[in-house]
DNA sequence: CTGTTAGCGCCTTCAG
DNA sequence: CTGAAGGCGCTAACAG
């Protein structure tokens, strides 16, 4: 009943165990094409299927690739997925994947599990962290990954660096320049929006977070502007929400109190915060962009069809899943070297929609 | 460098490999405890992860959950790998993820690779099809299926039956209503809506597409209206932006005719092409509700914040993903015989909202 | 070119 | 309660 194996495929074609591998897997040189026939057409009637799990044992090999995400459903990480996942296939190699919800326990216990599978390479996304209570995850997060690498293990992160990692052979990261694309952005709005600026947040010590948050606001100091207040709120659609609620609040309340209360522009972190605030700016009976504008970051696929269109920073998120994972594991020679700690480029760009058009100020 | 073993465990700690076993992986009755501790601290100063391919190996079961969607970055394939993602972790196993674009013979390349893997269970999500050129395809998939479960292996499938498979034991679906709830949908529609009522369908022969199809009409003939006509388009968002701007195209030229023409209620057979159908009517200029009214499938949760809101029919995507998971792989007794071509239903839920209000005809 | 001999790392009877 | 022996299925040197 259970599946049968190579050895009684030999058995049936009538050769040796060794033989049957080398014409049925992938060996130097395939026996004699009459044998050859013999073994396959064994193999065939016995519906074989090598042993993946006894292969990589034996080769000490398991053509896995590990993948780490916060939530697969965030359209975010599955577009990262798709990247890795292509990647992987192009590699003849499987995917693995782990979901954490983003705490660094978590994570350190999927790349122990990934270990345990003898993964070739490890995949992490998703913003790290550096809050007090995510110290002591961290370091065990960058602990296991250490060893990992030590026993030959390659890990590629998407974003930031694993706080506190020493970045050692066979450990390379894509960096997102969030910073510099951010105060790009700023620089574009301040442009054409005269009012003030209001940025929400994610909660302080998310890294991606606050990159984009400096950015934007040394974006403003560069078009001469003061520095914005900044909202926190969660690193999602209804951390989104209820800053928007609190904003469309103060807008009400402005404009009840006269003409005197000044447009806003609103830059979210990512792009579900911006719609969850544009959502919650709307339920007030505000509109957008005329009454605030409002602006976000990565340029979701599934949101580009939302209206008015999202003013945003594109990221190209499946690229970023390719190259994250390790080229080729256990690659010898002068790869290995300049893997060491290497980070490769990747850059995004502004696109600006209709959310932050300007106005025309027909009410004044 | 490379990883410990239990042996070196063993031996550091001064005990057999098969003491060292019985302490540190699940045995039914632990050592003594000061052996034990001896063990314990053996393999942490080691760092000792074991095996997982070996321990598969000896065992003959992997831990290992196979998922076949068509495309991880399509929201309604990430929200079902949550789910499958939530189950899987709380039988302890991992999530191997294959992607095919939804072509038969590439599903059956991912069955049989996980086969390969020994995965205990295998869940496939993604409509299927009894398109000709998909016929071999169908075939082959089956096939591979029907081994994989005779091998003792299980399967989930989300959505529709494997097209000629015999859902032997260790075999079942996840039936979602589609008909019923696009017929109801209609009806809903029928009371509110008085023009033309206009179907966007997918390529015939897919069965997710053709339920719905089906669904909607006998919806219509049971509120006593005509059959709507069906536009065939892709399965995804462009086929929707294309078959909206064919509408979109009407739409005008009606207009322009005069008022004669009737106001157009679309359907799309699910969310991405109605976004992208709304799209393309809009990108004309025209207006929803007001010109044409607009409903999906599926309610995509990224989608929820788009304006006008969605007419859809919600589906619990995580929790047929859940669903989809076979119990516990390799469950023998009572449980066994229940499954054998089992099938667990779900429901879903029509959701009208802004996108087919009625609109006041102020113009006439 | 083929067959034989050892393991890969672990679990699991079976004795002691 | 512990150790010794055999095997899970396959590959990789060696011989022949």
């Amino acid at each position: 009943m259970a599946a049968s194996t190579l050895t009684e495929v030999a058995r049936l074609a009538g050769v040796s165990p060794a033989t049957a591998s080398r014409v049925l897997n992938g060996s130097a040189r395939t026996p004699g094409p009459d044998i050859a026939e013999r073994v396959r057409k064994a193999a065939e009637s016995l519906g074989y299927i090598p042993n993946a799990q006894a292969q990589g044992l034996a080769k000490s090999s398991s053509g896995l690739i590990g993948l780490i995400v916060h939530d697969i459903a965030d359209p975010y990480f599955s577009a990262i997925a798709r990247g890795v996942q292509a990647a992987a296939r192009e590699q003849h190699k499987m995917l693995l994947l782990a979901t954490t919800g983003g705490t660094p326990e978590e994570e350190r216990a999927a790349v122990s599990a990934f270990a345990a599978r003898r993964t070739d390479s490890i995949v992490i996304a998703g913003s790290r962290s550096t809050r007090v209570q995510d110290q002591e995850g961290n370091a065990g997060l960058a602990a296991e990954l250490d060893r990992y690498c030590r026993n030959g293990g390659r890990v590629g992160v998407v974003g930031h660096p694993i706080v506190g990692a020493s970045e050692p052979e066979g450990y390379h990261v894509v960096r997102v320049p969030n910073g510099d694309l951010a105060a790009d952005l700023a620089r574009n709005l301040a442009r054409s929006h005269s009012g003030d600026f209001v940025i929400i947040g994610g909660p302080e010590g998310l890294l991606t977070s606050d990159d984009r948050v400096r950015g934007f606001q040394r974006g403003l100091e560069e078009a001469g502007l003061p520095q914005a207040e900044v909202l926190r709120a969660g690193f999602n659609r209804s951390g989104g929400y209820e800053a928007g609620l609190e904003l469309a609040g103060r807008i009400s309340s402005g404009r009840a109190a006269g003409s005197g209360a000044r447009r806003l522009c609103i830059f979210a972190v990512n792009d579900v915060m911006a719609i969850g605030a544009a959502a919650a700016v709307r339920s007030n009976g505000l509109r957008i962009p005329r009454d605030a504008s409002i602006a976000g970051f990565d340029d979701i696929e599934t949101l580009r069809d939302f209206r008015p269109a999202l003013s945003t920073v594109w990221l190209p998120l499946e690229e970023m899943g390719r190259l994250a994972v390790p080229s080729q594991a256990g690659g010898t020679g002068e790869n290995r070297q300049s893997d060491g700690g290497s980070s490769v480029p990747v850059t995004g760009k502004v696109m600006l929609r209709r959310s932050t058009e300007a106005v025309t100020e027909a009410a004044a």
